[in-house]
RNA sequence: GGCCCCGUCGUCUAGCGGCCUAGGACUCUGGCUUCUCAAGUCAGCUACGAGGGUUCGAAUCCCUUCGGGGCUACCA
């Protein structure tokens, strides 16, 4: 507070700020005029050089003063990271208040006093302040810096959601922690939102967080505001996962089962999912689909999904699961190529059904879903006693 | 109203006067593959906001216009 107190008195003794005695009512009639007029609306200047008798008059009145910075005539220049050469002209840079009534510094005052104490060196922030910027450089003048100690600017473009709104607190899923229980990896996140507004100038696009480290500069920025896509976003990350070492892969995947009270996460049940996951690896986007995936490895009241039930119960399914426990029965060496040959011989061949249908039945007795991992692999899992007990479970629906 | 920024497929982008009958990715549509769902693969749809210049030649430069956004506080 005293920092900027003082440099409020500094800027006031060099007459580059002055006291404003003009209260709000007033400036609003300013404003309002002005606006009708067809002008550019501003301060007028009114309390930029008052008398000693004026400043008398209003001090009886009881009026409180703010502190004002004068805008000299002309225009400021400076160089913008992103949009290049940007020049502003005073006439529509109004003398803005430094200082409030009650002494308070505002955010213009304190940022550029900050910028300048704390050595800011680059100033990345909205495109929405980039028409305040000259008056930033208005208090870095009047602080006495030279050129080249000002920070290096550069206004970034907005991200708007999918209605073209700006994208914020109120409008769109902004939080972190959206994103983090969904299940999109921070490298998705991160390599997503650089594309957004930015690329490398080639045409690769999923890169790794070192990659994104190494190419991305502001320079190559995009003026232009984009769109947030969640389906991009969503396949962004589906590649990521899909990029994931199994083990890299299971330690994000543990904590989803868990929390989806799929798994207690003990040893067996860990060195399971370790197991499991090469077969859905492909075939999720977000973390947050794992226990829904693996739930009937591990369930202990299994039931069939009701909307699949009329699909196990007609004739035919009666017919292929029947077959399906009694050729299962003897198979010892309880693997996917031994379960698959023992089905595609009784069924397909056999039976002369088609794949679809057969394994569809199956399918279903043993996952419960229409929708699941690779059937076979899927009993593999499973394990005999379970698959066979549930294709019998079926049978008696 | 004034001032400022922005404007290439639905979306994100490449493009910096000839390499553009505009490239890539996501989405969408269709095919292949296939035990479901995915993944993979092939093909397709679709864009330089509009109008004028400048130039032998413009998505690229200039002007106008239209559209979108921002700022316009004793907010940050």
């Amino acid at each position: 507070m005293e920092i900027y107190s003082h440099w409020a008195a500094k800027f006031i003794e060099q007459k580059d700020a002055y006291h404003c005695y003009c209260s709000p009512e007033e400036l609003e009639a300013v404003r309002e005029a002005q606006r009708a007029a067809n002008q550019a609306p501003g301060y007028n200047g009114h309390c930029r050089d008052l008398t000693a008798d004026q400043i008398a008059e209003y001090k009886s009145q009881g009026r409180a003063a703010v502190v004002r910075m004068r805008m000299p005539d002309g225009g400021t220049t400076f160089n913008d990271l992103i949009r290049g050469e940007m020049a502003f002209d005073h006439k529509f840079v109004p003398d803005f208040v430094l200082v409030r009534a009650d002494g308070s510094p505002l955010y213009t005052l304190a940022v550029a006093v900050d910028d300048i104490l704390m050595k800011v060196t680059h100033v990345l922030r909205g495109e929405d302040l980039l028409s305040s910027t000259p008056r930033q450089i208005r208090v870095y003048q009047a602080m006495g810096v030279s050129l080249e100690d000002y920070p290096v600017f550069a206004h970034l473009p907005f991200v708007m959601g999918a209605d073209n709104a700006k994208l914020s607190k109120r409008n769109g899923e902004v939080s972190i922690a959206w994103y983090r229980d969904k299940g999109f990896l921070p490298e998705a996140i991160c390599n997503y939102l650089a594309l957004l507004g930015w690329s490398p100038g080639d045409d690769r696009e999923n890169l790794t967080m070192k990659e994104l480290c190494e190419l991305f500069t502001v320079e190559k920025v995009n003026s232009s505001p984009a769109r947030f896509d969640m389906k991009k976003l969503e396949a962004i990350n589906g590649d990521k996962i899909r990029a994931l070492t199994i083990d890299d892969f299971l330690t994000w995947a543990l904590p989803f089962l868990i929390k989806a009270q799929v798994i207690s996460g003990t040893e067996d049940e860990v060195a399971l999912v370790k197991r499991a996951l090469p077969i859905i690896q492909e075939r999720i986007i977000m973390l947050s689909e794992i226990p829904a995936m693996l739930k009937f490895l591990f369930v202990k009241d299994f039931a069939i999904e009701p909307e699949s039930l009329s699909k196990v119960t007609d004739a035919g399914a009666k017919e292929v699961l029947l077959r399906s426990l009694k050729e299962l029965e003897p198979i010892t060496d309880w693997t996917h190529d031994a379960i698959e040959s023992a089905l595609r011989t009784s069924l397909i061949e056999e039976l002369g059904l088609k794949p679809r249908v057969a394994f569809g039945a199956v399918r279903i007795a043993t996952t419960g879903s229409t929708i699941s991992p690779p059937l076979f692999e899927s009993m593999e899992l499973l394990g005999k006693a379970a698959s066979l007990s549930r294709i019998a479970a079926a049978l008696t629906l």
